[in-house]
DNA sequence: CCCTGATTCGC
DNA sequence: GCGAATCAGG
């Protein structure tokens, strides 16, 4: 697997909403929990609470098997990490040029935008309560138009209903067939015609037709 | 033991 | 740039 655009993106999304590592590799697919650490580091992603921070590190005797640096450096230089970068500052939204007259003596109904887990995101200059409740930390993929609402998605499928996709990966209304299958099989009836066909003799056999696609889709 | 993130370093 | 190996705390 390779960091495309896609994964990169999503990788920050999921780190920005509080998953741990082990759960975006598990999300992604296909990269360790290491992998998704080292990419977010090279992101710059950081400033996550970590379980391992300051305190003297490798201070005991040298139970580890393998010590790649017997710390030589530890007594001749300082520690050489003394910028802990303590608040990355995420992006403020830029003054506008003219600021406008705050002043709006009509009482405004408080209007609020919804997040992607259904919870009311906080006004703009709305107080807070002092413990607000936490946001789900796992979100879950929901129907993402009324279009898609009686399709078939991969969330829908059982073992019951045809598996055969329709569309590819990806796109906005790609699905699966849903229809009920041919028992023993995978697919419907349809679509087993067409996944399954009989063995012919050599001789019978039409010629091999050109590969529709020339290589896996590349988006 | 399990989990976590941080760091290193060979590729 | 990538990620396994390793470290270190909970």
């Amino acid at each position: 697997m390779s960091w495309t655009e896609e994964r990169i993106d999503q990788l920050k999304r999921l780190w920005g909403q509080g998953m741990t590592a082990s759960q975006i590799a598990d999300e992604l697919g296909g990269v360790s929990r290491n992998a998704v650490i080292g990419k977010a580091h090279r992101l710059g992603l950081e400033a996550r609470p970590s379980p391992v921070k300051g305190g003297d590190a490798a201070a005991s005797g040298g139970s580890s098997p393998a010590a790649a640096t017997p710390a030589p450096e530890k007594a001749a230089a300082p520690p050489p990490r003394p910028a802990p970068t303590p608040a990355p500052a995420p992006v403020s939204p830029p003054p506008a040029a003219a600021a406008p007259a705050p002043a709006p003596t009509t009482p405004q109904p408080i209007v609020r935008s919804i997040g992607p887990g259904g919870f009311q995101r906080q006004a703009p200059g709305e107080q807070s309560s002092p413990i607000p409740p936490a946001p789900p930390r796992r979100l879950v993929p929901a129907k993402p138009s009324a279009e898609m609402a009686d399709k078939t998605s991969l969330l829908d499928l059982n073992d019951k209903v045809c598996k055969w996709p329709l569309g590819h990966p990806g796109e906005p209304d790609f699905h699966f067939c849903g229809e009920p299958i041919n028992p023993g099989f995978p697919y419907c009836l349809e679509h087993c015609s067409v996944a399954y066909q009989a063995q012919l003799p050599r001789r019978d056999r039409r010629p091999p037709p050109p590969l529709p696609f020339g290589g896996p889709r590349v988006r």
